[in-house]
DNA sequence: CCTATATTTGCCAATATGTGACAAGTCAAT
DNA sequence: ATTGACTTGTCACATATTGGCAAATATAGG
């Protein structure tokens, strides 16, 4: 397992010099979850990766946009047509915005 | 709702005449199963995308592309990092695909 | 090597989410 | 009003995800 959320998170956080054992209580979890995080082994929710930006100083967007990353990541990482796939889902989100202006 | 897969699925079973409830016991499945999955209010299992290929003729890529990027439409559709994140995970899969070789 | 502190691992109960199956509903054609 | 095709709602069941804890394993300092 690995994560580019995760170990942005564990990045900032050591730099930071803050331990899991400060920062996990902040997120009301315990240091097990938060590791697992960290290593990629559980997904965070949305709520607790726009804590994470608030506390570690990051814009909110750049965590968003790599927890996403990595869950876009788990649905096609095991397909032939992982490339394709993303291609074709791109020209349903540029669709979906242009609907709504 | 609404799925590039259901919509593909639903199109192929009329042009080649057959029922629901002629396709859903090829797949092992009652007709509203089948009939959710077609307009995509459920989704459906790889297994299922596989047969459906086989029995509509046409190339099970095809299928599981649009499948594919339904799910991806789903992880990303609220997100206004959407097209960002989807650019992060390209890069994820194409240095997953080198790192194989 | 011993101890203290930090992190990781494994497990389980609680919760949430997805699935299959069925009955009842709508709708169009005749 | 009857028939045939599809849709909708519901519910029990299975499966997956989560939080929390305790034990195991680093890692660092004396």
């Amino acid at each position: 397992m690995n994560s580019q959320f995760g170990n942005k998170i564990r990045i900032l956080r050591e730099e930071q010099k803050m331990l899991l054992l400060q920062l996990a209580p902040l997120l009301d979890m315990d240091t097990a979850q938060l590791s697992k995080i960290e290593r990629g082994e559980r997904n965070a929710k949305k709520e607790t990766v726009l804590k994470l930006a608030d506390i570690l100083k990051v814009t909110p967007d750049d965590l968003v946009t790599l927890w996403l990353a990595d869950q876009i990541f788990d649905v096609v990482k095991d397909e032939t047509t992982a490339l394709k796939a993303m291609m074709v889902a791109e020209e349903s989100v540029k669709y979906s915005i242009d609907k709504k202006k």
